[in-house]
DNA sequence: GTCTATAAAACGATAGAC
DNA sequence: GTCTATCGTTTTATAGAC
């Protein structure tokens, strides 16, 4: 499937990537079969590899697709808004991330916690690019008093640390915790204490 | 192997667990494959199979052996010392393992975040009853005043989330920090910060 | 205890019928 | 486009010589 063209084809190849979604997130690349992705979408191992060269170019085009989402909530912080509003609701957003789409963070944390094998290209470039330039708006903030002296990118760090947590120690978080517990709504309630009091000038 | 007695036996069995635990954190277990193991480990791979049953039991001795020294600094918080400087002590340590043993961190991570399927008794038990425990001595210095008052549980999570983050994405975080910046040092002066301002009564 | 050789199953990918 | 059948390889594990 070089491009997918008609309807069938857009359909079949996007329930292919939905089934590697599952099956990559919860094994890794190497952990990951194509007979189980093939029997989670409900199709043909040869059909599977019609729409896709090999097992290699399903992983990479879901990384592809991924990233951007992932950054998207970084990316919508604005060097024009509040300061404390803006860290607010990047925290916020990547929290509902972690929540709306857990098997696509532990997609990355396991692309990343193996060496980024298939992924150093975009760490190396569009995402360690996009930190620096909010790392310089996060400064401009701190040098105008408006928001803690505090090294940027380490506080970019705890956010993603701290909100893929609840999506990729999932299992550990509601064990802990507890039934009848939402991780969610109470981590955002932490999160906010947390980054009130750590941004307070 | 059942029980390793001789000299010669002992020291085969730690090389092939240290192996094992080189490829079993780079790859997580069905990555992960006793070729490479054997290699690493400079056994020949019927020999690792005299010594374990099966992969499997090298896995699970791996994981049964690092839990203890995991959850070490947890247990090390001493409810009779003094409040702030306990959990401070609690995330130092934490942070030393994170730097001192990344290869156990990131085993325990894949482990995790493929839902713990050759760990759940471990985190049902042993570190849940722990985490309760400590919930405990953490609601009491709440409750007397001498530190703020947040979810106990949640804190815990994010002391995990952290301090683990710079062992676990170890090639983002040097990625975007780039050449020349230690890591571990700056996150310890960004986490001591953090705490100080979150635990402040 | 350690090796070579190999069994038995699973794996990624292809051939070719329809 | 989708299937069955299968190739060639890798993988876990065992057999048996030494």
């Amino acid at each position: 499937m070089p491009r997918p063209k008609t309807r069938i084809q857009i359909r079949n190849s996007e329930t292919i990537l939905e089934a590697a979604l599952d099956v990559f997130s919860a094994h890794g690349f190497r952990g990951a079969t194509l007979d189980q992705i093939a029997e989670v979408a409900g199709l043909s191992k040869p059909n599977l590899l019609y729409y896709f060269p090999s097992k290699e170019a399903i992983h990479h085009a879901l990384l592809t697709r991924l990233l951007a989402t992932w950054l998207d909530p970084l990316r919508d912080m604005d060097a024009a808004g509040d300061p404390v509003a803006e860290v607010m609701g990047y925290v916020r957003r990547k929290l509902e991330l972690s929540r709306d789409y857990p098997r696509e963070s532990r997609l990355f944390a396991i692309e990343i916690l193996q060496g980024a094998p298939r992924m150093r290209e975009a760490i190396e470039g569009e995402l360690k690019a996009l930190v620096a330039q909010k790392a310089k708006v996060l400064q401009t903030w701190m040098d105008e008093g408006r928001i803690a002296r505090l090294d940027p990118v380490h506080l970019v760090f705890s956010i993603w640390a701290l909100t893929q947590h609840y999506a990729d120690f999932d299992v550990q978080v509601r064990t802990v915790l507890g039934d009848g517990r939402d991780p969610y709504a109470e981590a955002g309630a932490f999160l906010e204490t947390l980054y009130t009091r750590l941004l307070a000038p």
